[in-house]
DNA sequence: GATGTGACGAAAG
DNA sequence: TCTTTCGCCACAT
């Protein structure tokens, strides 16, 4: 399984409800130190996909998306539950699997 | 090769 | 909690 296929596993596996960030994503897919890949990829995801991209934010629990498709991805999230205080999620309350095993 | 730029992250102050 | 600085890596110029 290439790296991508791996990437594509970790981010279809955040639950609704719940955010993860580039670089516990990157460690999921079992690349770490590599979150601006993850970031290029999912700059490059097709419109009709499936997958939950929006659930991806960085590391501050700020949404890294600029200006209306920032919005959107805010908008997709407000909508699972997931709230924000000024720009701002709370990742000890939504965040999922940010520190994993390395196994 | 050198340089700049990104849907990044962590540390320092 | 900000902002700065540096490390990181693929890509375009």
């Amino acid at each position: 399984m290439g790296p991508e296929s791996a990437l594509y596993l970790a981010i279809s596996q955040v639950p609704s409800g719940r955010v993860c960030t580039y670089g516990a994503i990157a460690r999921l897919a079992g690349l770490p130190n590599r979150a601006r890949w993850v970031g290029r990829i999912l700059s490059r995801l097709p419109q009709d996909s499936t997958l939950p991209w929006h659930r991806i934010i960085n590391s501050q629990g700020r949404i890294s998306l600029p200006g209306e498709r920032g919005s959107f991805q805010r908008q997709r999230l407000e909508q699972e539950g997931i709230t924000f205080r000024n720009d701002r999620v709370n990742l000890r309350q939504f965040g999922w699997n940010l520190h994993p095993p390395s196994n």
